[in-house]
Formats: structure tokens, sequence, C-alpha cells
DNA sequence: CACGGGCACTTACCCGGTTCAGTAACTCCG
DNA sequence: CGGAGTTACTGAACCGGGTAAGTGCCCGTG
């Protein structure tokens, strides 16, 4: 067997027709007859011949990929399933669509756009996503600037010129505070995430004029780096504070397990001393005892919507954003009436 | 601004020499004076040119890209930080070469197979990764047919022909046998993962071999998918047996803090009545309590030494296999002497 | 029976960068 | 001062596909 990989010259050598024909008959388009095309087709699929992707990208100027590169520390990203989950549900829309995913962990925003520009300018990439969208973040004007089709995965208010595919937030949070409210809460806490993050400032607000508006008290919101160390160490301050909340939410099930075993260590009955709340629902939700209360949503469809949203972008130029549905509460046992 | 992305012709033209000599001065290749090769490079910045990846990859048949398929369930993958702890490793190494990662996630090993097939008949991979191994394992030798240079992460028994990039987790197995042992413990169950997969065999048949070595009992071994259901179930039947261990191992986080949540939940005290040592450690097992004892390693430093080892298989044709650390053992709260 | 038109296929050239084989001009040396 | 060797650079071809613009050939038709 040769060395080298097929090429339409020796299928078209094979068949003895020129590489036009053979170009023509492998991709369906008109200009040879039945029998010559079925003949090419079947020398194609014996030798095993592909289409080489690069010698496509070359004339097409496609690449068939598309990027993402996620800013966090290598040790954040482990923790949280949502990229995990996110990325397998990109993949499942993508490659049905015989495209590609660009994969890079970096380790700052900066670091991202310069990845982001080398990518256009390689031509490696027909678009990307932007994940972890900061206020103000350099990435949106950045990315924009290049005309690079890109899709946002985050709110639109934070999304600038971009196209942006969300789910809302702030419905979510109505949903558990008008829960909480119901069952007899007024001091309810959040353990938050990264302060930096877009989507952390909104809930951070929505939080405070849902509080309002259902008569719970201005709301206590710690900011955290999402990791279990520091919600642990947040819970033990929410818990030692002279106004000590009845219920609080986490922005994620790590910080929600460590405030949970937080929690017991001190003494404290959950639910009943203390009504706690997990933002993202995972298996670890329901493993803990009590299995954990969890806003839920479908994350690698969510990945899907923001891969379709993408892919129509790089086909048609343009494409509208898309709401994702709003993340749905599951109440388990870690939220009751407080004492 | 044209819209069109810089090419060495439109810095050739700029310079007013040949595309030839643009192509040698930004290559650092003899044949430009200095001072044309500085004129030229300081065009090229000038106007942003970057190379087309494509057009590279068509003429030195290098994509400067690698693969890495994972096969397991979308639920799954979000479960365990283990693989995004190994691409954050793989990355690292990768990004610092100029290479890119090419992810895909696909349900069955077999879809995994056309892809790398798929990958390499496109060139759009120099090479891949190969994860989750089983036994036998048609990758391997589908894989080592293409020709197409392959790191293995897993088992040099496993890796057929292919170069392994491994740890050695029968020492693992070892030392914490070993310590159950030295606290007494005679009865040490596992949680096993998947029971197709080969490294779970080799666990289990170290286990085996080290538990009568030991003079422990014949050890119970469950198997599982890795969820924390399953991971509960388990725990459940152990405790409720006749022979009830007095330590378990869980092949993966989520299921020993499923175990401690069960045996809690059934009365027993962690460690007192019931030892549990975790395989792979994270967050999760530093928030519970108690804290859990956990076979650590340092997954990003393998996922590096696995794309070392790929890289070197790329540029030179071939690589020796790497053994990497074997699992540390560190003991925390959760294991104790049995009562 | 000449002419328009469609079919099946080819020739020529492009994409963007690399490589090979020149070719002038300049330098060195006997 | 002629020939060898070096330097700085260029033209043409190539990688593996794609597209635009032909070119014969057969057919139907007025």
């Amino acid at each position: 067997m040769s060395k080298h990989r097929p090429t339409i010259a020796d299928i078209a050598r094979r068949a003895g027709v020129s590489k036009v024909a053979v170009s023509y008959a492998l991709n369906d388009r008109p200009g040879v007859s039945p029998a010559t095309r079925a003949s090419i087709k079947a020398i194609a699929e014996e030798i095993g011949w592909r289409p080489n992707s690069a010698a496509r990208a070359l004339t097409r100027a496609r690449a068939d990929t598309v990027g993402l590169a996620l800013s966090r520390p290598a040790r954040m990203l482990g923790v949280e399933p949502f990229f995990m989950e996110l990325i397998s549900g990109i993949e499942s829309e993508l490659s049905a669509r015989g495209c590609a995913l660009l994969l890079q962990v970096v380790t700052d925003p900066a670091q991202e756009l310069e990845m982001y520009h080398r990518w256009w300018g390689e031509g490696r990439v027909d678009g990307v996503f932007l994940a972890d969208v900061r206020s103000p973040d350099p990435r949106i004007e950045g990315v924009a600037e290049l005309g690079m089709p890109a899709v946002v995965i985050g709110h639109p208010s934070a999304a600038g010129s971009l196209t942006p595919v969300w789910s809302d937030d702030s419905a979510a949070l109505r949903d558990t505070l008008t829960y909480l409210a119901a069952l007899g809460h007024r001091r309810v806490a959040r353990v938050a995430g990264l302060p930096e993050l877009a989507h952390t400032r909104l809930r951070d607000r929505a939080q405070r004029e849902i509080s309002a508006e259902l008569g719970l008290d201005e709301p206590v919101v710690v900011h955290t780096d999402y990791s279990g160390e520091e919600g642990a160490h947040a819970t033990r301050r929410l818990i030692s504070s002279a106004a000590r909340p009845t219920a609080v939410i986490y922005d994620n099930d790590i910080m929600a397990v460590a405030g949970l075993s937080v929690a017991q260590e001190m003494g404290l009955d959950v639910p009943a001393d203390l009504s706690l709340v997990a933002w993202d629902d995972s298996q670890l939700s329901r493993v803990v005892r009590p299995p954990l209360t969890a806003l839920s949503r479908d994350i690698p469809a969510y990945g899907t919507h923001a891969a379709r949203t993408l892919l129509a972008m790089v086909a048609d130029g343009s494409a509208p954003g898309f709401e994702d549905a709003a993340a749905r509460l599951v109440p388990r046992g870690s939220t009751a009436p407080p004492r």
C-alpha cells in the first residue's frame, strides 16, 4: 500500500477521467453521467478517500471548526460540571454538522482574546464561543472588531454587538425567592461566584430587587471564586454573623455541598435551621444528605443551542440571539420552613 | 480596510520583493539580507499578518493539531473532574508548542474510532490520545493500522503496539491496602468503575493479589458506571451484606461522597464504623465531613506528559512510553481503625 | 441540414504558503 | 583577470482540492 493518503488525482487516474470530473462527482454536482459518478464514488470508497480538510479550507475559506477558549484557572475547571456538560452539548450539534471544536484552556481573558486573534488570523476557526463574560469585557469588542462570528454564552446586556445565547437567571431567582418567602424565610443570603463576571452582577441585582419586592430583608451576598473552600468559608461567616440567614443560595453545587458540611459541622440542622439551594443541579446535589434543592437546567441543551446559533452565524453572516429556558427549581430535602 | 486577511503576497507587494523572499524572511531561513528581513517583518507586523494554517498544513502535511475523542455518555462527563483536569494539562503543553486540541465527545468507542479515521483521513490531526481503554479495545488496533501517532492514556498492558503514558495503580492500591491493614482492617471492599475498562480490571486484579499478600479477606468488588447513584446503591448493598466491610475504596470521588452520605444516613459513623477512601482527589473530598482520605495525583501533569509524548511521536515518528508518578495516599478524616 | 442547446467532460487557473532550481551581482584568490 | 564560490533574490511548480470557462458531441427542430 502506498504511504500517501489518496487524493482525487489518484481517483481520477484510476477512473480514467480528469480530477475535475472526480470533484463534481464526489460533491454531487451536475456535469458527470450517473454511470461515471457511480464508478468514481465506488473507487473513492474502495481506496478510502477523504477530502483533505486543509485543501478544502484553502479554497472555501472555511475551516469547519469553531473555537472555545476557557479562561479559568485549571483547578477551577475540574470543579464545575458546567463546562463539560456545555461542551458535550455543543459537540453533539457540531459533530452532527461535521464541524469540529477547537478547545483551549488559558489563564486570563487577555490571553483568550489573543488566542481568538490567532485562530481567526490563521483561518483555523469560522467562529467562537465566548463564555464567562465580564463587565466590561475587552473580548467582546476585540472579537467584534475582528468581524469574526461569535456567540456570547450569557445575557444580552453583556454581549455588546455580539449575538447572545442565554437563560433568564432573574426568573429562576424569582422562583426561588418566591418559594423561600412562601416557606416563611426573610433573611436569604447568597454565596455568589466571581464578582467580575457579568452574570454574577446580574444575579446580585436581581436578588436585591426581587427581595425588596417580596418584602424580604436586604440580601447579604458573599462573593467567592466558586471553590469549595471559599464556599465553606463564606458559609461559616454567614452562620456566625449577627443576622444569621435562614436560607442560603449558592451559585454552584460544590459550594452548596461545602456549605452543607459546614452547617452540619456547626451543629445546625439542614433544613430546619438553615435551608440551602444550589444553582445548577448535578449528581452531587442528589447524593448528599439531605439532597439539595437545586436550580436545574439542561446544560447540554444550552450548549446545543449555542452551537446551532453560531453555525447559523457562520453560514448566514448573522443570527438572532436565543433565550434558553430558565432554570427550574427542584425542591429537595435541603429546604423547609425556618424554625 | 480591506476585507481580506493579509497574505504574504500583500507583504511582498508592499516590500517590493517576491513572495518567496517574504516566506524566507518570516521563517528565519537564509537567503535574505538582514535589512530586507527586518523590513518584511515590520510590514508583516504592521498589517497583522498571520500564516494561514490551512495553506501551511497543505505543504507541510502537518495540521499542528492533535485530537481527543471521549466516548462517555454526556451525563458521565460532567461528573468527573478527571477529564477536565487532564485536558487542561494537555492544553498547557500543546499551546506552549503552538498546537491545538480537537475535541469530540462521542457515545461509543466504535464512533470514536470512526472519528479518528475521519480526522486522520482528512489530515485534520497529527495524532490522537486514547483514553478509557477497554480490553479488548478495537480502537487500539484500528489506530495502529492507520499508522497515526497515538498515545494511550493507560497501562502498557492494554496499549498494544501504541505508546502508553500511565501511572502505577497497583502501587497506589498497595499503599492504600497496607495503610488500611495497618489500621486493623481486614474486610476492604471496593466500589469500582466500569468493568469493561482495562484499568478497572487491573485494579481488580491488583486488589485481589495485594489483599491476599497482606492476609486480608478476599475483597468484594462492586462494579458501577461511576455515577453517584450507583455508588450509593453499591454502598447500601455492601453495608447491608452479611460480611459488612470495615473499609471501602471508591474508584472516583463522587461515588465516595455518595457512599459517605449513605453510610451516615444508615446510622454508621464514618470513620469509626466504616472507613472510606476516594480514588482521585478533588475539592469535593475536602469539603465534605469528614473530609475524605484520597488517592491524590497531579492529573494536569499527567495530561502534560501525555501531550509531550504525543508531540514527540509526531515529530520523531516514535517516542518511549512514560510512567507518571503513582497516586499518593492523603489520609484525612474518613479513615480510622475499625471499631 | 444548419443551428441552437444541453450534456459530459476538460483545460486553465485559483486559494496561500513552501520548495527547488535557477540567475544575476559581488567577492575572493591564484 | 578569469574562474570558483557566495549572497540575495526570483520564477515556476507544488500541496489537494475548488471554480469558471471552454470544447466536443449528440440531439431536436425549423
